[in-house]
DNA sequence: TGTAAAATCCAAAGCGCTTTGAAAATTTGA
DNA sequence: TCAAATTTTCAAAGCGCTTTGGATTTTACA
């Protein structure tokens, strides 16, 4: 059944038909009513395709997933996509993903914006050298970075959390702890998020005049058996670190693990801080955590930045206000005072 | 630069420039090679709502994801959508992902159906009674099932690995390190993969003339933490079990660490054994796994099921045949001969 | 009651593409 | 060399919707 027909059916005119379902104001209350009625009796939908030729939005925004890089961005992707999506559901968009292997991505890029495929885009895991801002900027198309890149924060709309801040907190609990040998297991030093944590942790050191040494700070893939080798590589060392700063929970299982390998327990022995993103397969509601962590929701940041570019996308003028948020110090069971030098 | 625009800088006709590039031979090549270069300079992309519009085609394929469902899905998604959505890329295919809530659902998919916005759908976590088939079969809308529904698995496409032989050989393979008391922590039983497990688990244990105790089985939303407190409750039984087999590697995770808080060592004091989806942020390339495990890769299962619906819509009448995959039995270090009685 | 204003409704023109049916240009064969 | 066959190109008709500009009907007011 498409518009025609069921104007037919309705002896209207396809005009009248459209605007009565479409909430214009030049249709009767009581024309609207019938149309309404017919319409949910013969299940009628509008094609899409069609609706979006004519109007020349597309209700859908694109998420760009590089291939290459999935594998450091897929525990989050789903609990991300499940808030975005959440919110794109309730104003009527749909949610197009593209996984492309990493050269193709600029081409792709184009060609989204070129086929009027998506009204706006949604671009994962920035570097910190990042090449696809410029170009989204260059193609006039709204987009929304989750995260952020290199230095000029302004000129596009972001949301990310204050990753800085959070590592030099978590730091701070450490040394506040009487830790002074303090391990970090951060991401690919290549994402913008992980240099900024690992400044905020080597601001902390500075600040409390502890040396900074690069030999206990590692970058890798955020995945459970790098912690596991990390960790195994850091308890071989002649001054072995007593606390372990990671930037994912899956590190931290990983990291927790090797602990037991040795006979070791963690809060005890060896002190694990985490960053938390809230994963949902890692957490049950309710539960008291056991690592102590940097705590912020990925599915939350996934809801707000469906709301944020949505809503640019709708004004499309007027920018909204990119957000940064504060995460939230949760102390668990997994740290505890640095162990005496004697014990 | 649309379509008519180009074809007046080529001072050819909408056709003519419309076939050379959609490779039609009625076009020679001479013709066809000017077309594809000025199309490439000009950066022309056929706007993809006129070209579906006219076609009728969408070249899309959805996603509906259940929003409650959602967290006993999420960690398995982003792996199998990486993997389909690769296949849908190397296709010229889309992905649209739906979160719906799940009361939601079946009026979600009678509009996809209806607004023409996908060629074809892939449903996910099929229940033990499943619905949707049923629907889906009646809105004539091809579709593949990753996993299988209730009784009659045929009169529709699915992809699924036999999950009772699986568990049937995992428990085997227990029984012949001597283990007599198995527990299984398996995922919610409503959940159609989850009751095939737990036949197989059964039938191996009643093959063996061992007792099958309701009260060291249980369904759970297959997280980390279920698999911990699962094991802490266990462990506090009068007859603790000697082996645990779990449904998922996060499971497995939790028993570990709920044993290691024990004071119990897995593979020598307790065995587990999981099944293993190869999620690619458990796993390390070339790193030797630590659970004993059936294994099957959920991102070679969504390339797999991506190629099968691609198939299926590209020849409509003659469907695919559906695929039922045996799991591979890797030998880790979290198994072992079963404690003797006197230890 | 007659007229201006407001409320309804409609026909038709796109949106940018594919595809049909036919025409024009070229090649072939006797 | 000319008609027939073949190749190449084109004009125009959709696909199903939105939206403009105008026509028609109803209401309001003097």
């Amino acid at each position: 059944m498409n518009l025609k027909q069921l104007a037919q059916q309705l002896g209207l005119s396809q005009t009248t038909v459209s605007r009565a379902l479409n909430g214009y104001p030049e249709v009767s209350e009581r024309t609207r009513r019938r149309v309404q009625q017919a319409a949910t009796e013969f299940a009628y939908m509008p094609s899409r395709h069609a609706q979006l030729l004519a109007t020349g939005r597309s209700r859908t925004i694109g998420h760009v997933v590089p291939l290459l890089r999935h594998s450091m961005m897929t525990p989050y992707f789903s609990d991300f996509i499940a808030g975005a999506g959440e919110v794109y559901a309730e104003y009527g968009f749909d949610m197009l993903i593209s996984v492309v292997p990493e050269a193709e991505e600029e081409t792709h890029y184009r060609a989204m914006a070129a086929s009027n495929k998506v009204d706006g885009l949604i671009v994962h895991a920035p570097k910190a050298v990042e090449s696809r801002i410029g170009l989204l900027q260059a193609l006039e198309i709204p987009f929304l970075v989750h995260g952020r890149a290199g230095n000029p924060a302004d000129g596009y709309l972001w949301m990310d959390i204050d990753n800085k801040r959070s590592f030099e907190r978590a730091t701070e609990f450490l040394i506040d702890l009487g830790h002074r040998r303090i391990a970090l297991l951060n991401g690919l030093e290549e994402m913008n998020f992980a240099s900024r944590r690992r400044i905020g942790y080597s601001e902390a050191l500075q600040n409390n005049d502890i040396e900074i040494d690069p030999s206990i700070m590692f970058c890798d893939d955020m995945i459970e058996p790098c912690g596991y080798s990390r960790t195994r590589q850091l308890l071989e060392m002649d001054e072995k670190p007593t606390a372990i700063l990671t930037s994912s929970v899956l590190l931290a299982m990983g990291v927790l693990r090797a602990l037991t390998d040795c006979g070791l327990r963690a809060g005890s022995d060896v002190s694990i801080v985490t960053h938390d993103d809230q994963l949902s397969f890692l957490h049950k509601p309710g539960e008291v955590p056991f690592f102590t962590s940097t705590r912020s929701s990925i599915n939350k940041a996934g809801r707000r930045c469906g709301e944020l570019l949505i809503s640019y996308i709708k004004s499309r003028e007027s920018r909204p206000e990119s957000e940064l948020w504060e995460t939230e110090l949760v102390v668990g069971a997994s740290s505890g005072p640095a162990p005496s030098r004697q014990a």
